[in-house]
RNA sequence: GCGAGAGUGGCGGAAUUGGUAGACGCGCUGGAUUUAGGUUCCAGUGUCUUAUGAUGUGGGGGUUCGAGUCCCCCCUCUCGUACCA
C-alpha cells in the first residue's frame, strides 16, 4: 500500500445517497391504516426563513434527524416533517432596505434554505412542507379565531399595553424580556390601545396543572412555565373607603395578618391615587414620577421606595380602626387589583416603608418557637396569631381560613386565587403576518368572516415603507361589505402575532394537505401527539406555553378528542444548548459565525453532522472547534479504511479467544450504544462507544474463517449504528459490505446475549478499598474461592503480610474488597 | 433576593447510577513512513515521586468495607426570575 489513504469522497457519496432516497421514498410517513407498525413523531423547532443556515439550526435538525432515523431503524413508522415559520418582521425589515415585498422575500429564502437543508441529507417527509404565510394555512387560523369569538375567549379591548417603537407594533406580555421588547432590546412604552386578545387566564389552572404529565420536559422548562403562570391563592379583601360608599378591594396571600394592618398602598395609576391628586400638585407630581419609570429601571437593588400619604382613611374590616391610604412607587396597578392591604410586621418591603415614613408596626404572628424582635425585622413565616382577638391562638394555616370564612360571612371578602399570566394580546400593527379575520362596521360593530368568506387574504404585492402597516392603506383590502347587513364597512388591518401560526403548525403536518379542516381527526389520532420535540430553551414560556395553550383550545372547539389524542402536544421535549465560538454564541453582530456550507463543503455533510453530535451532550453548549471537526473526519476515514480489512487473512495462528473476544467487543457495543440512544439521546456517549469498537476492529487480525465472520459481524454492527447519525456515509459502506437493504432501512443490531459471556473474568482486588491487584477468576466464583485466589496473587499477598482479613466483601463481576487490621 | 442546574486532566467530556476515576475525542511528546510539509501508523500523556508508591473529581465535615456519585456546611460559575402583595 502507498502511503496515500484512501479516502472517502463526502461530495459524491451524498448526492447518491441523497437521490435514492428520494427514489425510495424512505422519509415519507405512513398514513396507510395497512401499515401496522407503532408510529413515532419526530419534530424539530421549524426555522423562520431567514436566508440562510446557522449552526444552531444544523445541531438542531442533526439531533433531530438522528432520532428519526433510529425510531425507523427501530421499525416505527416515522413522521418527521419540516416547514417555514414564514410570518415575521424581520422579511419587512429586508423588504423596506431593499425595496422588494417581503413574500418575494421570504419565498427566495424558503428555497435557499430548503436546498441547504437537503444537503445534510436531512429525513425529512418533504410532501408535509407547510409554510405559513401560504392562505391555505393561516385560513384555519383565521377560521379558529372565529370559534373563538364565537366561544367568548377572543376579545377586543382598550388596555394598557406594551409598545415597540422600532418595531412599531404592540407586544405580548411574554415577548418583553426585561423591559425590552425580545427582537430589538429596545425598551417598550406603555400605551392605551384597544386591541385582540384570547383568554388564556381561562386555561391558567389546566396549564399549570398538565405541566405535571409532562414527566418527559426539563425540570427548567416545567418550572419556567410554572413561575410564569404564578399561581397564588389568598384572599379579596375589601376595605371601605371613609366617607364614600366605594370599597378599596386588595388581594393578599396571607389573609392570616389581616389584624396587623397598619396602612394600605395602592398603584399611582390606582384611581384613589388619581382622584386624590386632583388639586394636589405635589401628588400628581408624584403620581407623574411613577407613571415615567420603565420597567428596565425598577431594579429592585436601585430603587428606593417611595410613598405619600393621601389624606384617604379605609375603615379596617374586622376591627373598625382607620387606616390610612399611601401610594407607593412599589405597588403595580397590574398585578392583583393595584393596592395591597401593608402589614409591616410581617412583610419585609411594608416593614422597609413604615419604618422610612414612621408608620406604626403591629406584630400578630409570633414564632412557634424561640423570640422575635420586631422592631428588628418584619417575621414573614407562619407561626400563632396574637393581638388578634378572636383569631388569637391559631395557627397560620388555620387562621387563614378561618379569616376567609368570617370575612365571607361579613360580605367583606372571599378566597381568591390569583395568576400572574395575562391574556395573550395577539394584534400586530404589522404588515406580514396572518389577517385578523374581522370586519368593522357602523351598524354591526365588530363582525366576524363568516367561514364561507375564509381566507382573509394577505395581499402578497404590497411595499412597506416603516412606518403604517400598508394593509390600512391598500384600500381594495381594507373596504369590505359588511358580512352581516351588506352595507360598505372596513376590514380590521391588525394582523396575528406570528406566534399564533407557530402554536399549531405541530398539529397541522398530521395533514398538511388537509383542505376541509384546521387538522384531520384521524391524522391527528395517528400521529398526534409529538413524541420528540427538540429546540432551543429560549422559547420556554413563549412558544412552548402558547402551543399548550392552542392544543387545548383545538380540542375545545371539537377537532379532536383529548381523551385519544392526548391535552398535551408535546409528550417528551429535549432542549439543545447553543453553539458557542471562544466562548460565546455564534451571532452575525458579534462576527464570530462558522457557516454550516463552509464545512459541508470541506468536509461534507457527515462529518458536520458527526462533530455536532459528538462534541457535547445534546442539552449542553456546543464549543465549535475545528480540531474537533478534523477528528470526526478523520474517524469516518479510519472507519472507511477498514472495509479494506474485510476478508483478509493474516499470518498466524488462528486464535478462538481473541475472536471470541471482538464478539464481545462488538455486542457489548451494540449494548452500550442502544443504551445510550435511549438514555436521553446521548450521541456523544454512543459515537464514543463506536469510535472504541472501530479501534478494537481496527487492531483485530483474522487468521481464519471464524476470525473473518466476527470481523464481518463487528463491521456491519458499526456501520448499522453510525447510519442514524452519518446516512450518507453509512449507506455508501453498507453497499461495499453487500447489505440487502440501504444501511439507514437496516434493522437497528441486537445484542447476542451469548456473546457476552466470558467463562474467565478479571476480579479487582482491594485492600481496605484500595486496588491491590487483579486475578483471573471465574465469573460467578464464589467468595471463598474468590479469597484464595487473591491470597495467591503475589502483589496482594504482600499487602496481606503480618495483616488479619476481618472482613471479605465480592461484588459480582467487580471486584473483592478485603478489610483488613494488624494481626 | 428567590428558584433551578453545574463545578472531574491543557481542552470537550465519560463513569454500567455506591464498586478499577479520567472512556472517547482534541491537544501535546517521542518514534516510523515521506525529499519536505500534510496524511497515515506505533508508543506515551492527571499530579507528585529515587518506578516503589503517594495523591487526585471546587473546599470542609459525615455515612460506608468502599463516595465523583448519598447526607450536612461553605465557595464559585451559569441559567431563569423578580417590588407578584
Amino acid at each position: 500500500m502507498s502511503n496515500q489513504p484512501d479516502l472517502y469522497t463526502a461530495d459524491s457519496i451524498e448526492k447518491k445517497w441523497q437521490q435514492r432516497w428520494v427514489e425510495a421514498g424512505i422519509d415519507v410517513a405512513n398514513d396507510s391504516d395497512d401499515d401496522t407498525r407503532e408510529t413515532y413523531y419526530c419534530l424539530e423547532m421549524f426555522p423562520y426563513p431567514s436566508g440562510n443556515l446557522h449552526m444552531g439550526h444544523v445541531r438542531n435538525y442533526c439531533l433531530g434527524d438522528a432520532v428519526a432515523r433510529y425510531k425507523r431503524m427501530q421499525g416505527f413508522n416515522v413522521l418527521h416533517p419540516i416547514g417555514w415559520d414564514a410570518f415575521g418582521l424581520p422579511a419587512e425589515n429586508a423588504a423596506i432596505k431593499h425595496g422588494r415585498p417581503p413574500a418575494e422575500w421570504t419565498y427566495a429564502n424558503i428555497a435557499q434554505m430548503r436546498e441547504q437543508l437537503k444537503r445534510l441529507g436531512l429525513s425529512y417527509d418533504w410532501s408535509r412542507e407547510i409554510a405559513t404565510c401560504k392562505p391555505e394555512y393561516y385560513r384555519w387560523e383565521q377560521w379558529m379565531f372565529t370559534k373563538l369569538m364565537e366561544k367568548g375567549l377572543a376579545y377586543r379591548k382598550e388596555a394598557e399595553v406594551n409598545w415597540c417603537d422600532p418595531c412599531h407594533t404592540v407586544l405580548a406580555n411574554e415577548q418583553v424580556v426585561d423591559g425590552v421588547c425580545w427582537r430589538c432590546d429596545t425598551a417598550v412604552k406603555r400605551k392605551n390601545l384597544a386591541q385582540w386578545f384570547i383568554k388564556i387566564t381561562d386555561y391558567a389552572e389546566e396549564l399549570l396543572n398538565d405541566l405535571d404529565q409532562l414527566k418527559g420536559w426539563p425540570d427548567k422548562v416545567v418550572g419556567m412555565q410554572r413561575n410564569w403562570i404564578g399561581k397564588s391563592s389568598g384572599a379579596e379583601i375589601s376595605f371601605q373607603v371613609e366617607g364614600s360608599n366605594e370599597t378599596l378591594d386588595i388581594f393578599t396571600t396571607r389573609p392570616d395578618t389581616l389584624m396587623g394592618v397598619t396602612y394600605m398602598a395602592v398603584a399611582a395609576g390606582h384611581p384613589l391615587a388619581k382622584q386624590a391628586a386632583v388639586g394636589h400638585p405635589e401628588l400628581a407630581a408624584f403620581l407623574e414620577e411613577c407613571s415615567k419609570i420603565s420597567t428596565k429601571e425598577a431594579d429592585v437593588e436601585t430603587m428606593e421606595k417611595k410613598g405619600m400619604a393621601l389624606d384617604i382613611h379605609v375603615i379596617h374590616p374586622v376591627t373598625g380602626d382607620l387606616v390610612p391610604v399611601w401610594v407607593a412607587n412599589f405597588v403595580l396597578m397590574s398585578y392583583g387589583t393595584g393596592a395591597v392591604m401593608s402589614v409591616p410586621a410581617h412583610d419585609a418591603r411594608d416593614f422597609d416603608f413604615a419604618q422610612k415614613y414612621g408608620l406604626s408596626i403591629k406584630q400578630v404572628i409570633t414564632p412557634t418557637s424561640g423570640d422575635w424582635d420586631i422592631a428588628e425585622a418584619a417575621f414573614t413565616e407562619a407561626g400563632v396569631l396574637i393581638n388578634s382577638s378572636e383569631f388569637d391562638g391559631l395557627p397560620s394555616v388555620d387562621a387563614k381560613a378561618a379569616v376567609i370564612t368570617w370575612l365571607e360571612q361579613h360580605n367583606k371578602g372571599k378566597e381568591r386565587v390569583q395568576y400572574r399570566l395575562r391574556d395573550w394580546l395577539l394584534s400586530r400593527q404589522r404588515y406580514w403576518g396572518a389577517p385578523i379575520p374581522v370586519v368593522h362596521c357602523v351598524d354591526c360593530g365588530l363582525v366576524a368572516v363568516p367561514d364561507a368568506q375564509l381566507p382573509v387574504i394577505l395581499p402578497e404585492n404590497l411595499q412597506p415603507t416603516g412606518g403604517v402597516s400598508p394593509l390600512s392603506e391598500c384600500e381594495a383590502f381594507v373596504n369590505t361589505i359588511c358580512p352581516a347587513c351588506g352595507k360598505a364597512a372596513k376590514r380590521e388591518t391588525d394582523t396575528f402575532d406570528t406566534f399564533m401560526e407557530s402554536s399549531w403548525y405541530m398539529n397541522r403536518y398530521t395533514s398538511a394537505r388537509c383542505d376541509t379542516a384546521m387538522v384531520d381527526a384521524k391524522s391527528m389520532q395517528r400521529w398526534a401527539p409529538v413524541d420528540q420535540y427538540i429546540g432551543g430553551v429560549e422559547h420556554a414560556v413563549l412558544h412552548l406555553l402558547y402551543a399548550r395553550f392552542y392544543h387545548k383550545l383545538m380540542r375545545d372547539v371539537g377537532l379532536f378528542d383529548g381523551a385519544e389524542v392526548g391535552n398535551e402536544p408535546f409528550k417528551n421535549l429535549l432542549t439543545q444548548g447553543m453553539v458557542l465560538l471562544d466562548g460565546s454564541k455564534m451571532s452575525k453582530s458579534k462576527g464570530n459565525t462558522v457557516d454550516p456550507i463552509d464545512i459541508i463543503q470541506k468536509y461534507g455533510a457527515d462529518t458536520a453532522r458527526l462533530f455536532t453530535l459528538f462534541a457535547a451532550p445534546p442539552e449542553r453548549d456546543l464549543e465549535w472547534s475545528d480540531a474537533g471537526v478534523e477528528g470526526a473526519s478523520r474517524f469516518l476515514n479510519r472507519v472507511w479504511r477498514l472495509l479494506d480489512k474485510v476478508g483478509k487473512t493474516y499470518q498466524g495462528t488462528a486464535h478462538e479467544k481473541l475472536t471470541q473476544a471482538l464478539r464481545r467487543t462488538t455486542h457489548s457495543h451494540i449494548q452500550r450504544v442502544s443504551h445510550a440512544f435511549e438514555q436521553g439521546f446521548a450521541f456523544n456517549v454512543a459515537i464514543a462507544s463506536m469510535m472504541e469498537l472501530s479501534n478494537a476492529l481496527g487492531s483485530f487480525e483474522a487468521c481464519d474463517e471464524a476470525g473473518k465472520d466476527a470481523f464481518d459481524e463487528g463491521l456491519r454492527a458499526l456501520v448499522t449504528m453510525l447510519s442514524p447519525l452519518v446516512p450518507h456515509f453509512a449507506c455508501e459502506c453498507g453497499e461495499r459490505l453487500g447489505f440487502k437493504t440501504m444501511a439507514v432501512m437496516t434493522p437497528w443490531p441486537k445484542v447476542d446475549a451469548s456473546a457476552l459471556v466470558q467463562d474467565e473474568i478479571s476480579l479487582v482486588v482491594q485492600i481496605q478499598g484500595k486496588k491491590r491487584g487483579e486475578i483471573l477468576v471465574s465469573p460467578d466464583v464464589s467468595q471463598d474461592d474468590a479469597l484464595k485466589a487473591a491470597q495467591a496473587d503475589e502483589h496482594v499477598a504482600k499487602w496481606l503480610e503480618g495483616q488479619q482479613i476481618v472482613k471479605v466483601i465480592l461484588v459480582k463481576g467487580r471486584l473483592l474488597n478485603l478489610v483488613v487490621k494488624p494481626a
